[in-house]
DNA sequence: CAAATTTGACCAAG
DNA sequence: CTTGGTCAAATTTG
């Protein structure tokens, strides 16, 4: 694999959660301790996409739901932290969808997205409280991922994530019949109309031009910076310091 | 004010 | 013993 190209990697079943017992008092008011008496339940997909080169704070892809970072450790072997992210709304429900974010220290034009467990949010109508997870996301959508119970996994993943960004009923598929599998094959170009989504962007000047000296091919489409999946042989220019 | 985020510390597993 | 992971509290931003 020389470069370009999605790596989509399926994990394993080597998630080992805590199951003990012992209530050391951690410090804290409580005792309620952390050892998930989970069974062997953690799916682990890693996604690597490109990271957003932006100079300063790392903005990790938005999936289409709300993360609140929990946690940032340096890992061995690579030279940048990793950040621990859990779901925002499920959190407090019992949701073990987790996030990991790491950039490689190789690549740190590209994020190595770990996903871990499975969303569980199931806005009902009759609950009383029910803040929508994230503008523009429909339950339909939602519904739509996590109802699958175990389709291609990166490729179910990718899917959705393209057709979030190219925006629902815009981009061709129905629920069904998925071809951009992990292979590479299949090519649904979709209109290079993306609105972006609102996202503060207050950065100043100082970090773009950052950005573009971290990496100077600057396409046209900012999609294919973020999933380059699609696009496939089109004029790369030959601009890549590295390699 | 509330929520989200940050940093440190601790634990658990290998 | 080392690494990784999570929690907890404190702080900051909106």
């Amino acid at each position: 694999m020389g470069s370009g190209g999605l790596a989509i990697e399926s994990g394993s079943r080597s998630d080992v959660q805590a199951v003990d017992a012992s209530d050391s008092g951690r410090g804290s008011s409580s005792s309620s301790k952390r050892p998930r008496i989970r069974n062997d339940d953690a799916e682990k997909r890693t996604v690597r996409v490109p990271a957003q080169q932006f100079g300063n704070t790392e903005i990790p892809p938005e999936d289409g739901f709300s993360w609140r970072k929990y946690g940032q450790k340096e890992i061995l072997g690579s030279k940048f932290p990793r950040a621990y992210y859990r779901c925002t709304n499920q959190n407090l429900y019992h949701c073990p969808a987790k996030k990991q974010v790491q950039r490689l220290d190789d690549d740190p034009c590209r994020l190595e997205v770990v996903y871990r467990g499975e969303h569980t949010c199931h806005l009902s109508a009759t609950a009383p409280s029910a803040p929508p997870p994230a503008p523009g996301i429909t339950q339909e959508m939602a519904q739509t991922m996590i109802g699958q119970p175990q389709p291609s996994t990166a490729t179910s993943l990718g899917r959705w994530v393209l057709e979030f960004r190219l925006g629902p009923g815009g981009g061709a598929g129905s629920s069904s019949s998925s071809s951009m599998a992990a292979g590479s094959s299949g090519g649904a170009a979709g209109p290079s109309t993306v609105g972006r989504y609102g996202k503060e962007a207050d950065y100043p000047i100082t970090d773009m031009a950052d950005a573009m000296f971290n990496s100077g091919s600057s396409s046209t489409n900012s999609m294919e910076l973020i999933f380059p999946s699609i696009s496939e042989e089109k004029r790369d220019q030959p601009s890549d310091k590295n390699n």
